[in-house]
RNA sequence: GCCCGGGUGGCGAAACUGGUAGACGCGCCAGACUCAAAAUCUGGUUCUGGCAACAGAGUGUCGGUUCGACUCCGACCCCGGGCACCA
């Protein structure tokens, strides 16, 4: 082995030997428990960025880690291949999207491979693979079978530039989350997929998930949005030839019922519509609600607008007519498109009645009397004891809320219910690159699911780009087709699934890559659930919602038994360069090939690892890279000038003198604190600090006496382990250069030595009056008194305590004297 | 507006259970080696005063609890993220 240390040729030579040894090939059969360890799969965009290394580097850790600690660990690697930027390369270059994606992931896999990612490569897979996406198909029949998927003609979110229907989730700020380009509105028939009926599982079982940060959990309780209330109706006056009896809303307080002084509806809720029909002036307003865009940031913006419709309805309770009034702020797609308004005690209510001189009627007043409560200046919102309110005068808002609820159900006029935000998920997207949705439009028979030994449906990859709309819609060999109910002709479903849908379950697929009866087999129920899911922040709602939500729907289908797809979830914080996100960034500014080439795969990761802790964002700066460079160097250094100095006998902790005591208690330390950092605490940067420190004792302590020799042995081979995970080559090297024959990735963490950690003599520190003023050197186990004493003969203890009286001594044993004087 | 995070040297950060604030690294300064530079090694590096020993101040702000507070409590300011005409 050369005595100087290169990184290319001692990565080149690891690599090549792990995979000569199918180090990473993980098998059910393997030793130890089973640990599935899986970074989220990227986008193959045609190259790497430093948000994809840190993820990556801080998988291949937490695999390196819990190899060590003697698990059976998979690490998969695979990618989430169909979208949009293949598309926008195929139509700028004329490259076809299939071979632009190939080409990136061979791109990308080198780069992988270069930075040594412990990967199982043997069960890679693209999702653009027909492979793959066949049981995509295969499952979205079977949930059609089962009602959870239809179709629904409604307003989408159309993104005029990408020429596309975009995911309420891909509108950011009313603009579609790549083209950037306002959203507008547009109605189109589509296939949803029912998570409503998954809402509470969904969000209930959000408790049992301990290894999830609170903070995402908290996001996914926001999205899905649960509230409790009640369901009212308002009946309408039968003369009115409305084609309803009852115009029914939601609220959650139907404490303040009595207080309602109008009921307001949604422009495209079935009355306003019929309000229309009468009168010329209703109609000019609901069109122009119609043409409003759906841009969130325009209509958080939008002053409250409303017209009266001249109808009534029937207040439940106490048989008033109340005006209906259409309103721009009410939404069809929440609750049931209509409000019950109480100006008193809601706020924007409070607003629309005082703009078009709607009676305010106070029902409810503050329990408490230091609780300000003004309806000339705002609505009184918050809970409190019900007045004006007939036979529920006294109540409180809690007590209302039950027997206001009751009274209505009494009278068969109203019912408890829950409702949620979360709405249906709408997976059709008019796109060619992407999984192509199994379904048949058939004149005769309607919607045709593609029979099972038909599949899969697969995309045509020799196509040609004309504009930004789908090839699929123009090729007649793919949308032309025999009904395979009547056999009359029949046209394919040209639209292709949200890519979600493929990172949905890809995490179980991994587990059985070539499953081909059906999409997964018992390997997934050892593998899975995932026990470390390591990915961005950004992925904290959207893709970590539907994968659960999927995990459900394969349990509920028989194909895994277990309930949640992620045991515990590490989130990374943002790479950001210049302030922005790293993967938004334009160019090759967050490319790692550069420093690659310049300081060797070892030191981009240990100083991507050293640089914050996992979940902290951080700007990326090379500059710690030529540092952790050169600690490896230093390392290197270490460990063959002190294989050169001959033989080192056999470890004998009584032969040790002083230094090699203390060398050895910080070696036995730094194997408990990063034991600890790599497997409860996930702080790897503190995981390098602690090797660092102890490389400098060694340093300082080598070349020592020659009877230490062990201990400096035994601490090189501890830094060189406990390093190994985030800085796997250089250590693999030098674990030979100490005389080890296994591979490391085969060897086990060494438990720390609890008799090298006891002291003889600790040093104390002395406060006066929680001032530090010295140390003291004592015996580790020396009794109160002994202690006592030598802190007040401390010199400088004495000038702070001269002339004043000891009222107190408090000692912390093994840490501090404080003398408290007055 | 509501719900999460966060605020510590020139910079990235550490201090995990209330017990030495600034470990570790970057940068910078000085020295050694060198004709010189790079690399490497050694020392220094929170601020103020002091040759030094040491002293005073100091973890966003103000207050509280405590022998002792970056850490706990109360009020507030700022930054980042999420949600939001959600009835």
């Amino acid at each position: 082995m050369s005595a100087t240390y290169d990184p290319h040729e001692v990565e080149r030579a690891v690599q090549q030997r792990w995979r000569e040894e199918r180090s990473f090939e993980a098998s059910e059969s393997g030793a130890g428990e089973k640990f599935y360890c899986l970074a989220m799969f990227p986008y193959p965009s045609g190259q790497l960025h430093m948000g994809h290394v840190r993820c990556y580097t801080l998988g291949d850790v937490i695999n390196r880690y819990q190899r060590l600690k003697g698990y059976n660990v998979m690490q998969p690697m695979g990618w989430d291949a169909f979208g949009l930027p293949a598309e926008n390369a195929a139509i700028k270059h004329g490259i076809p999207p299939a071979a632009w994606t190939r080409q990136n992931i061979d791109y990308m896999r080198g780069q992988m491979q270069r930075l040594g990612f412990g990967f199982d490569w043997s069960r890679e897979f693209a999702t653009c693979d027909p492979e793959y996406y066949h049981w995509e198909q295969w499952f979205f029949i079977k949930l059609y079978e089962k009602g959870l998927v239809y179709r629904k003609s409604s307003v989408v979110n159309w993104d005029p530039v990408d020429q596309t229907v975009l995911a309420n989730e891909q509108v950011v700020d009313g603009r579609g989350w790549r083209s950037g380009a306002p959203v507008e509105r547009r109605e189109m028939d589509q296939w949803f997929l029912k998570i409503t009926d998954y809402a509470e599982e969904l969000l209930d079982a959000l408790d049992g998930l301990e290894g999830w940060p609170e903070s995402v959990k908290s996001m996914q309780r926001n999205w899905i949005g649960r509230s409790e209330g009640v369901e009212i109706d308002f009946p309408v006056p039968g003369d009115l030839e409305l084609g309803l009896d009852a115009l029914t809303v939601y609220t959650t307080r139907p404490d303040t019922l009595l207080g309602a002084t109008y009921v307001a509806v949604a422009a495209e809720h079935p009355l306003a519509r019929k309000a229309a029909e009468r009168s010329a002036e209703v109609a000019a307003f609901v069109d122009k609600c119609r043409n409003l865009k759906t841009a969130e940031a325009e209509v958080a913006a939008l002053e409250k607008e409303g017209i009266a419709t001249g109808l009534t309805v029937v207040h439940p309770l106490t048989g008033e007519a109340l005006p209906v009034w259409v309103a721009n702020f009410v939404l069809m797609e929440y609750g049931s498109g209509a409000v019950m308004s109480v100006p008193a005690h809601d706020q924007r209510d409070w607003e629309f009645a005082r703009k078009y001189g709607i009676p305010i009627k106070q029902v409810i007043e503050p329990a408490a009397a230091e609780q300000a409560c003004d309806l000339d200046v705002e609505a009184f919102t918050a809970y409190g004891r019900l007045v004006n309110s007939g036979g529920f005068d006294g109540l409180t808002s809690e007590q209302a809320f039950d027997a206001i609820a009751q009274a209505l159900e009494e009278k068969g006029l109203g019912r408890r219910t829950v409702n949620y935000r979360l709405r249906d998920w709408g997976v059709s997207r008019q796109r060619y690159w992407g999984c192509p949705i199994p379904m048949i439009h058939c004149a005769e028979c309607g919607i045709v699911p593609v029979p099972e030994k038909d599949l899969p449906v697969v995309l045509p990859t020799e196509v040609k780009f004309e504009g930004v709309r789908s090839p699929l819609t123009t090729m007649e060999s793919f949308y032309r087709v025999a009904c395979p109910r009547c056999g009359g002709e029949a046209r394919r479903e040209t639209d292709t699934f949200d890519t979600f849908m493929e990172s949905s379950w890809y995490y179980a697929r991994f587990a059985c890559p070539d499953a081909n009866s059906p999409m997964l087999d018992e390997r997934a129920d050892y593998w899975t659930p995932v026990d470390h899911y390591v990915g961005g922040i950004e992925h904290a709602i959207l893709h970590l919602l539907y994968a659960r939500f999927f995990h459900k729907l394969m349990r509920d289908q028989g194909l895994i038994h277990s309930d949640e797809p992620f045991t515990r979830l590490l989130m990374l914080g943002m790479v950001l360069k210049d302030g922005r996100k790293m993967s938004k960034s334009a160019g090759d500014a967050g490319n790692p090939q550069a420093l690659l080439e310049k300081y060797g795969a070892d030191a981009v990761r240990t100083a991507m690892m050293f640089a914050a802790p996992p979940d902290q964002s951080f700007e990326w700066s090379e500059a710690g890279v030529e540092g952790q460079a050169r600690f490896c160097r230093r390392l290197w250094n270490l460990v063959h000038e002190h294989m050169a100095a001959g033989e080192v006998p056999a470890l004998d902790p009584a032969a040790l003198t002083d230094e090699g005591r203390a060398l050895r208690r910080k070696t036995h330390e730094t194997l408990k604190r990063a034991d600890d950092d790599y497997g409860r605490r996930l702080t790897f940067n503190t995981v390098v600090s602690a090797v660092h420190e102890l490389t400098n004792a060694i340093s300082r302590a080598a070349p020592g006496d020659p009877r230490d020799r062990p201990a400096v042995h035994e601490a090189l081979r501890t830094a060189v382990i406990v390093l190994s995970p985030i800085a796997p080559h250089v250590c693999q090297q030098l674990w030979s250069a100490l005389g080890e024959t296994t591979l490391l990735v085969n060897c086990r963490w060494p438990e720390a030595d609890e008799s090298a950690l006891v002291q003889e003599t600790v040093e104390l520190v002395v406060q006066v009056n929680g001032k530090v003023r010295g140390r003291v050197a004592v015996a580790a186990d020396a009794d109160e008194a002994t202690v006592r004493a030598a802190a007040l003969g401390n010199e400088n203890v004495e000038r702070f305590v001269e002339g004043k009286t000891v009222r107190k001594v408090i000692t912390v044993p093994g840490k501090l004297v404080n003398i408290v004087v007055g």
